[in-house]
DNA sequence: CGGAATCCCTTGGGATACTG
DNA sequence: CAGTATCCCAAGGGATTCCG
């Protein structure tokens, strides 16, 4: 990565040009973005960490999500391949998530993001106090 | 943080019921997601990083934005005291963005994500291509 | 140049009801 | 239990036009 932590993006995309990956990066990033960057999925991937947890589970553990989302959002993240569902034959139904390797690694962004969140919460609140004062 | 680094954020919360910040969490981590998770901010603060550019810079450099998300984009990141907003009387007008030391740190983040998604971009697409084609 | 205002279509997502 | 199916409203966001 950049050798300049705080490099701009532009910069970044500079220094990528011609080899693989390629400029592409705002792309890319897009394209993470409406995967993980959607209401929910990045705090699905967070809850799971690496428990595994039934669809019961997480629908009590994410307050404010509906059956429908997070039924939705499973589906995403499994086709992405950051989760894995295994359904078991049973009555009545079990069926139970986990993340694989992949959606392991995204597990640290997302608590690299809650970090930033719950350091600089205060602080965002207080700026737009300011601002809206104004 | 956690110990354990990839832990849940069940587990995580669990770890925090009790002392300032508290189980919240969640709550926070979506209100964060709610300001740079959305379609744009995140891709303006990577642009931005530590260069000064003007309304017009950053509407190129950043493919695909409209004149109207970029506008209220840079509102909301000035609110949020992630970016500042400096205005120059002249004509025609110059209008130039830069970020905060707040806004800086969350570069890092940017740049985190941004290699993360270079990084496992092929591999998505291949899940999602597998799926597909049960 | 750097917006603000309006128009209008698309998407997100909650509530509810039903099913294997 | 773990979904699926509908309905429906609100928000997101692009295109376009106007303005200081």
């Amino acid at each position: 990565m950049p050798a300049h932590a705080s490099a701009g993006l532009a910069e970044y995309e500079r220094s990528c040009e011609g080899h693989p990956g390629g400029p592409e990066a705002g792309r890319m990033i897009r394209e993470v973005l409406d995967r993980v960057g959607d209401k929910w999925s990045l705090l699905v991937v967070a809850t799971l960490g690496d428990d595994v947890l039934r669809f019961s589970d997480l629908l009590r553990h994410i307050p404010g999500i509906s059956q429908r989302m997070l039924t939705l959002t499973l589906r995403q993240l499994e086709r992405d391949g950051l989760v894995i569902r295994t359904a078991y034959a049973e009555v009545p139904p079990r069926v139970e998530y986990r993340l694989t390797a992949l959606g392991a690694t995204f597990v640290e962004i997302a608590h690299t993001i809650a970090q930033w969140a719950i350091a600089n919460h205060s602080t965002i609140e207080q700026s737009r106090a300011e601002y809206d004062a104004r």
